[in-house]
DNA sequence: TTCCAGTTCCCCATAAATAGCGAGGTCCGG
DNA sequence: CCGGACCTCGCTATTTATGGGGAACTGGAA
């Protein structure tokens, strides 16, 4: 049974600290107080920058970008499509990739049961809470029936405290559009043409180039598709 | 004090859900055991339609939409660039229009007070879950304090349920690109032009704009901006 | 009141993307 | 072993987007 106390405890450390060391710290407590092998901690930001921490052993780390498996290992395919947490059981092993991928990662010594978090930031990072463990189905069932509300909570916790450092790195973004380049922009990455799109606003092609054009300025865009990419990446426009 | 006991009868009740009424049930419920004036939880999704449920006047959502309040409203525009949960006084009310706004909420009986959390989902979907309640700032300190983790874990439980059903409308989508369609759609959300692509794979300009068109059909996209944009919405190459 | 950001309009030239045709190779799973 | 999905290359013509100039009206902020 897990201590609660202490939980708090770690959980407003985390809150507090202002390093990125403070989540490796915490992982580190976690463990011990949920008494399981693993848990780890890692993010994508919308640059593609990654960014982990946890408590696999560093040469699985190593093989594991090595082998290039980002793109083999079912855990992030499947959470990437999904919401809610999953167990690692009900994930697609289908695959010979995968069931290789899974024989490999047990051999460097993560656990073979595994429940993982998907978190997901305003500018399209991506995340994931995993707690990773060696021990039969019953008692992994067992333990996420007790505990998997908590990490979702700490999954939660440990996004907020890392995407408050990216936000430290990255504040020049998120300079708005005006409400006009927001329609431009819109019905551009719905797939319009730009007459298509002038028809639309019931403006003229030209004055449609004046918003596109300044919107590309704002977003530091190259061309219109990037212009609309870097529009959805911020949020600016809904797809 | 809020009665867990009822509070996680409430929760599993939502699990169990299986129509879209469930959720506006749980939030009567919850409104309740919170003893507070209103939850509302509200969703756009990838095609930017949209699901609201909650205990606003009725009045007060047809005004909302009549005025076009959702390009004004500082709680949507807040928490479209945020991860964490926010208390409404902490959101920029600086603006005329959304002083305006705000006054006329009150009108309508909204609360004085809000805490709002967003959520978002793997293809883009975007939703808030907002607890709400006439009273001074001391109380709704104490308020949140006491029951914010609650409403966190309560905001994700909703969102699973609702992104549930979304998936039962929509299981057509989530074809997937082939790793060089995926290099092709990358670079060029990137800002780089067709040449610059093909010579950054170092493949012919006709051989890209194969992949292009191949993404173009399995996407259903119109042009190469719109094809892009469905990408990255569903999540098929990372910005 | 002045000034700036936003909205709106026009022409012309060039660069880029799209559309049409076809063709040969590998590699995997039924 | 064969079909299908993937990767690779070539040609030409048309449509579309982008860039370079300039100009006027609006409304809210300093």
């Amino acid at each position: 049974m897990v201590n609660r106390a202490e939980l708090d405890q770690i959980l407003a450390g985390l809150e507090k600290t202002e390093e990125l060391e403070g989540l490796q710290k915490a992982i580190v407590s976690l463990r011990r107080v949920f008494g399981i092998d693993h848990i780890v901690y890692h993010w994508v930001d919308s640059a593609g920058e990654q960014y982990g921490c946890g408590t696999y052993p560093l040469k699985w780390i190593d093989h594991y970008s090595e082998k290039n498996y980002l793109r083999v290992d079912p855990v992030i395919i499947g959470c990437y499509q999904r919401f809610h947490p999953i167990d690692w059981k009900r994930l697609d092993w289908s695959s010979k990739q995968a069931r290789q991928f899974f024989a490999d990662a047990q051999s460097f010594g993560v656990g073979n049961q595994g429940y993982s978090i998907p978190v997901r930031g305003p500018q399209g990072q991506f995340a994931l809470f995993t707690a990773s463990h060696n021990c039969d189905d019953a008692t992994w069932a067992e333990f996420i029936e007790q505990n998997g509300r908590d990490l979702i909570l700490i999954a939660h916790y440990f996004n907020r405290k890392a995407l408050e450092f990216e936000a430290d790195k990255k504040m020049e973004q998120s300079r708005s559009l005006s409400p006009r380049e927001i329609d431009a922009m819109t019905l551009l990455a719905m797939g319009y043409s730009r007459p298509q799109v002038a028809h639309a606003l019931s403006i003229s092609e030209h004055t449609l180039r004046v918003y596109i054009e300044s919107a590309r300025f704002k977003l530091g865009a190259m061309n219109t598709t990037h212009a609309v990419a870097r529009a959805i990446g911020c949020g600016l426009i809904v797809v």
